[in-house]
DNA sequence: TGTTGACTTAAACCATAGTTCAAGTCGTAT
DNA sequence: ATACGACTTGAACTATGGTTTAAGTCAACA
């Protein structure tokens, strides 16, 4: 199995190393293995792990509800049906943002509209 | 014309009536009018100004930015190029957001048909 | 006339999400 | 052997976007 450094997890998912140290201290990484001299390796599980976060974090969820996630997943299975009523929640509220933002384009839609048009009939 | 109080005005765009006196000494609604008692009164036009701050604000442009932009507004035509480019600039930053939203929330539905799979089957 | 309720101010306070710093350790390539 | 780059730590620092507080003013209604 492939170990990767925190610089070369950091490439992959193109963060910066500090983000990843962060998150780290945050508890959104727990059983993040160390080689002998310290350093931090992830494994494939832990590069799915932290991709899982950057999908929670890119949708806005706040890093203490990534916590309580990351947690029941350690947690194991008897968090399932939490977990499952989490996302769905999230889910939803990823969808009323798109929504809430797609609306507002409108708004500035309608500015570039009318801000185009008195530029070119002048 | 019509003019509304701080808090009718708050209510019409549901956000509290301090986040609304925090814009206005960020200097995002110039030229608000007082009434002789020293209150808020605003305007159509103010309420349509206050419209178009909140959809830069939903679409996550920072309070700087809007800043600019107002400025701008107020400067007159001789800033409508430039406004319109700041408008069709932001419109690709918020597409490209809702791009990577959309693209996240995949990760998301794969965990919601996981979770709903193992707990269906058990 | 007096008590509400909505408003005013400046300044202090708060949460969130990192970033930066200083000082030090380790392993490999020359 | 040593120099280099990548890594380590904890603590301090930053930026952003508000919210809260304290003390006071004002207009209208009972």
């Amino acid at each position: 199995m492939k170990y990767r450094s925190i610089g070369e997890a950091a490439a992959a998912l193109d963060i910066p190393d500090s983000t990843i140290r962060y998150y780290e201290k945050m508890g959104l990484l727990p059983l993040l293995e160390r080689d002998k001299a310290g350093r931090r390796i992830f494994s494939d599980d832990q590069m799915a792990l932290l991709g899982t976060v950057m999908c929670l974090k890119n949708t806005h969820m706040p890093i203490s509800d990534i916590k309580q996630y990351v947690d029941w997943i350690v947690e194991g299975e008897s968090t399932l049906e939490r977990r499952l009523e989490m996302m769905n929640r999230h889910k939803q509220a990823v969808l009323d943002e798109i929504a809430l933002m797609t609306e507002s384009l409108k708004g500035i839609d309608y500015k570039i509209e009318r801000y185009a048009r008195q530029l070119g009939k002048k």
